[in-house]
DNA sequence: GCTTTATTGATAATGCACTTGCAATAGCAA
DNA sequence: TTGCTATTGCAAGTGCATTATCAATAAAGC
């Protein structure tokens, strides 16, 4: 019940991941996993607009992420344009951020 | 039925407008009148996640927004970090990207 | 003024992600 | 092995945004 493939998972990819690895794993079973951990502070959640959330190891450095279009995967990519904090007009104050790229990953975009 | 407000608004946010603006508006009559005017290019959809979609009149220059934590609402802000693309690693081909900045509005945070 | 058409509102239904209740199973100590 | 506790799977249930249904009202045409 570890998380390293080194992107952000859907509850359902983990669901298919455990149930690959030989145990039956079910849906509540993942969904309580998740809760627990995240509870614990080892995971993160990573949301997206319209789909499900993804979850990532806590404690990670600050960086976004990559969806892919084509196969609906979550990447995380590293760095940050520094400026962003800078955009918001007079009065805003930004506690955080949140980018997303979004557009073929490496997989898809050379079939 | 026209959104003017200058920021992105969700449908129930159009809801109470349109409530208050003498007329008696339901949901349904939102979300097709929405719908209607998406789908004819005046409006464009932001997604938010875990919220309802907001809408914001279509053709508007590149921009980003701002999510107020403490009232919900969503704000237009100008301008782009110009390297955001150069962020994806090799291989990854970037089709757009959406940048939300998080944190507390004027009206917020200055109580 | 009266019929036809379109739009609206109220309500119920759908779809989806996520959660919960509970019986069955696994793990483990004695 | 026996009995106890914690975890799991299954199936049903929640909550929410969105959509469909359909009668009623408003607008348009005659």
């Amino acid at each position: 019940m570890f998380e390293r493939t080194g992107r952000p998972l859907s509850p359902q990819e983990i669901l298919e991941l455990g149930q690959n690895q030989a145990d039956g794993l079910s849906l509540p079973t993942v969904y309580r996993a998740l809760k627990a951990m995240t509870e614990a502070g080892e995971l993160t959640t990573v949301d997206l607009p319209g789909q499900a959330a993804r979850y990532e190891l806590g404690g990670l450095h600050h960086h976004h992420h990559f969806l892919c279009e084509d196969c609906g995967r979550l990447f995380d990519i590293p760095g940050c344009p520094g400026a962003v904090h800078a955009l918001a007009p007079e009065g805003y104050q930004v506690a955080r951020h949140d980018l997303t790229l979004i557009g073929s990953c490496p997989d898809c975009s050379t079939p």
